[in-house]
DNA sequence: CTGTTAGCGCGTTCAA
DNA sequence: TTGAACGCGCTAACAG
């Protein structure tokens, strides 16, 4: 094989044209009126050549590349996939694309891994449930413009979106309070992660707005196999009376109620069990799982929303949470 | 709110330390050797200003900024995502970093994203399972370094890691022919999918050698509704006498199994029910799903691997397939 | 070992 | 409307 033939560059398309390089440049951004003659004769060299700029070159002119990063803490997480998903899309549709950066759960490598890609980039989106809150005010002071995904951090200037955790388990305690339920097993998340502190708030408001329920709560996870692993202790809290159970994410109850299956325990007759996030595969476990949806797709839809504002200079806009829906399924039943 | 500080430059840092800017890049690269006492004042100037280079300006002049892409059909696929996070991962040790470009299943976009990709990024990595042959020769002659995953392309110029879906295929048919199974129904993927068209053959290769074995095609999809979906026509090769199913993946497999619990039909009592990939949630069906599992992680870590040699401007390594291991769960069964 | 110089490829003044 | 010249920030070659 030859040596591989240096890519064409905009000198190489203005001494086929005849042009000046200027023109060509002009050509190329159409932002200021060049003769036909010339336009014509531009995109016929560009075409012979098959010439395309240099996205390095217009980086370093610029001084931005049309390219966001998204941080996060494990990619294999649905709602971090479908956010991801639904913020690439949106960001395409405007021309722009998404570096994705997967800190592998490694909370100390967060904050630089965070800086790193920052600098490449012209915006950030942080995914970081664990850091602790001061660090994070630190760091999001750095990066900006930045959004923040699902935690909150109260008076800081950053935009953020998420999830009003607090509400949606207000409303699936009142599910299950409907339904009966006095007694009800809470299935934490990661410790120190911030979603499972707000969970943690819904649990507090709503056994303050329905004084005749108590909550118990158990230590969990938030993948498959915690959730697996966290039925013995679900079971002892249902032989101390607990008649339901509220994960922390569906894959948590998933897994829980994988266990339980094997264990003889039926749900919902033994036990009502409930999720959270509504990832595809609920609507089609063993029972139908009952979870509180979350809108992973328009979650990152309003990130890019609120980072194309920054990047255009606007304000900081308002925090928006969506309030999570519903979806009562046959893994919650009265009690009995 | 004040103007927002430039950054500084080099520039700025050798006039901080009263020396060249050359000086500062040697400290900076330590390629070269540079008086001690400089390159304590070099080094206490950068962190006095906090400068840190510009990315941009090293890749105009490296021609290279770090970055590769990877061009993916659907985010939400698990195989995808396990694929991702191997290759983000293992490029990242190597300092590389992972641009993502999801094509949300529009084939006619995924040639021009991935060009688009390749001009930003040093290298690129292509999932696109529907693509034409032709096309997607055509294409990878154009973007090169690039390695293509999970499909086979014979005589091309570029490495390919992938699964041997063939062998797999044949493999699962050994399983259930060892069950007792003779009449097999295999719910397709998507139809231009070439991994479904690998399975095809693997079908075909597994009758060959099973001459007492029939398999009976239904048509498909790759996601859990279309599995959901499927049922209906798996039930009518039942009624013709088919007594086990293999499913595209396991996301049609769980999909099916839903509706089939729906209607009363009991697996694998009534029928055996295999799928393929075996993702985290196979092992916590009800019942768990027999599945071929497939390494996702390592798929992603060889992707790096050879494009890591390629960027290198070493040759194309030769392709690599996976075998996947049989994982014989509940929902296959004896025949009866 | 150090400073000076010359690009990397492009956008953008500024005159003409 | 066009072209020449400069600068974006950095590294590499060349002198000293």
């Amino acid at each position: 094989m030859g040596e591989r033939s240096r890519a064409s560059t905009i000198a190489d398309v203005a001494a086929h044209a005849g042009v000046s390089q200027a023109s060509v440049s002009r050509v190329l951004n159409g932002k200021q009126s060049v003769d036909p003659v010339i336009v014509h004769r531009v995109q016929a060299s560009i075409a012979a050549l098959g010439y395309s700029p240099s996205p390095a070159a217009r980086s370093l002119v610029h001084g931005r590349n049309d390219t966001i990063a998204m941080v996060v803490p494990d990619l294999e997480n649905p709602l971090f996939q479908g956010i991801l998903k639904g913020l690439s899309l949106a960001a395409a549709s405007d021309g722009y694309r998404v570096l994705v950066a997967d800190t592998a759960e490694r909370v100390d490598d967060e904050e630089s891994t965070a800086v790193e890609a920052r600098q490449r980039c012209d915006a950030l989106v942080l995914c970081a449930p664990r850091m602790p809150e001061q660090r994070l005010r630190r760091l999001v002071s750095r990066v900006a413009p930045v959004v923040v995904v699902n935690r909150p951090l109260p008076d800081a200037d950053v935009p953020i979106v998420g999830v009003d955790y607090v509400r949606g388990i207000r409303d699936l305690v009142d599910h299950l309070h409907a339904l009966g339920h006095r007694s009800i097993a809470y299935v934490t998340g990661p410790v120190s992660s911030a979603s499972n502190a707000e969970r943690l708030r819904g649990v507090a408001e709503a056994t303050g707005a329905h004084p005749d329920v108590r909550v118990d709560v158990v230590p969990g996870g938030s993948r498959l196999d915690d959730g697996y692993a966290a039925a013995d202790a679900v079971l002892a809290a249902r032989d101390a009376g607990a008649t339901a159970v509220i994960a922390f994410n569906d894959l948590v109850a998933l897994g829980l109620m994988t266990r339980l299956r094997e264990l003889g325990v039926d749900v919902p007759g033994d036990l009502s069990i409930a999720g959270f996030d509504d990832v595809p595969m609920a609507g089609f476990a063993t029972p139908r799982l009952t979870s509180m949806s979350v809108p992973r797709g328009e979650i990152g839809a309003q990130v890019w929303a609120r980072l194309r504002t920054l990047i255009a200079g606007g304000p900081i806009e308002h925090t928006v949470l969506f309030r999570p829906r519903l979806e009562a399924r046959e893994s919650t039943g009265p009690v009995r």
